[in-house]
DNA sequence: AACAATAAGTTACCACTGTCAACATTTTGG
DNA sequence: CCAAAATGTTGACAGTGGTAACTTATTGTT
């Protein structure tokens, strides 16, 4: 990971640092790095990262903004996976599992969706975007439903999206804040995910 | 704010610390501050308050230990004021509601509760152990429930008060983080605080 | 009451952080 | 070919968590 070696300019030294950064926080489960070590990673002083991001914070919303559209497309692969049943029950299931699997194998890009540094959306505008874009993927399955008669027509599907994210996303913070887990290795009982899940999308079809 | 003047001892710094602390993070609304400048604020040295705690996650570890009691507070609080009523349900709705009240109103001390610096069990155990105290209320209103008949028997109420509680931290942290809102000021759709109750609470009932 | 032990402050330092200014070099466009 | 712009460099700054060595106050024992 240094640069090409003999040349003074990097090449792409603004994609390199994000890669680096995302990869660190990967490998550490958790959202904290520092510019230097990322800048030293690539064999690069430490400033040269502030030609490429005016803040630190500019450098996290890259982050997340990449973060938001793995998960969306790793939602996107599981609407495809479901495709061939005719109804949207499978494919509720199928999303709602990948988001918690995304949650948990991209512990530390997970963390960084959220971090409060760029949740202005005034400074972050298209973060949000993509970050609607995630959850539009939901609402389209949803109104899907609706149109089979299979899911309940009230709230409508944007509202009931935005239900089902909140119970996902806090079934996966807890997770990865160890607060619950499936053993119950901690203070709270076990909590199992496919009941979690039984509940969250029983509640979808009741009526 | 300042110690005891002309007096070198101070008194009791340790919870004047914890105090101070908490209340920068409730001004701020964020869980950001510096042991220096809360020492500085009580007219004390920065490394006065490292002879009180070994470390900032220790302080932040009480600071989070006093707030899952104020959660507890609150939930049971809410509880006593629906004792008025025999059946579970509106209870359960006052302690929802108090759940995500608590957070809008103590959103810096509501992020420490799950600060990654002190989610692990092994370092912190009684802090879980006052976790866990805040669900029990939660499970207990669920086991009544269930003798009355009223709430479904499975997932059993240990289970069922983990998803509750996933349902209604995703919610508040979501509300917090700005992704979502009742007015549907960011790139979400307005997002019922109400709709979202029933929906939890209407799969708890359903059959 | 005298005095050692301990508790609870102090200052001075360390390595590290984000950020900026001043300077150097490379690439690029006219 | 050269000025302009882009992209790198070093060196500083204030602020951070944390530790060590030192000083002062409190306390318990004789």
């Amino acid at each position: 990971m240094t640069k090409k070696s003999g040349s003074f300019h990097h090449g792409n030294l603004s994609d390199a640092l994000v890669k680096a950064a995302t990869q660190l926080i990967t490998a550490r489960k958790a959202m904290t790095f520092s510019v230097r070590e990322v800048a030293q990673s690539l064999g690069v002083s430490h400033a040269a990262a502030y030609r490429h991001f005016k803040s630190k914070s500019d450098l996290l919303a890259i982050i997340a903004q990449t973060g938001f559209i793995d998960l969306r497309d790793a939602l996107e692969a599981a609407q495809i996976r479901t495709s061939n049943k005719i109804e949207v029950k499978e494919t509720l299931r199928a999303m709602g599992n990948a988001y918690i699997e995304y949650a948990i194998h991209n512990a530390g890009a997970y963390r960084t969706l959220f971090h409060p540094n760029i949740c202005d959306v005034a400074l972050y505008p298209q973060l949000h975007e993509v970050s609607f874009a995630s959850l539009r993927v939901l609402i389209d399955i949803l109104e899907m439903g609706q149109a089979q008669g299979i899911v309940a027509k009230a709230p409508n599907a944007a509202n009931l999206a935005t239900i089902i994210w909140s119970a996902l996303h806090g079934y996966a913070s807890l997770f990865l804040d160890k607060q619950i887990s499936e053993t119950g290795e901690y203070f709270a009982p076990p909590s199992s995910r496919e009941a979690f899940l039984d509940f969250i999308y029983g509640g979808l079809f009741a009526k």
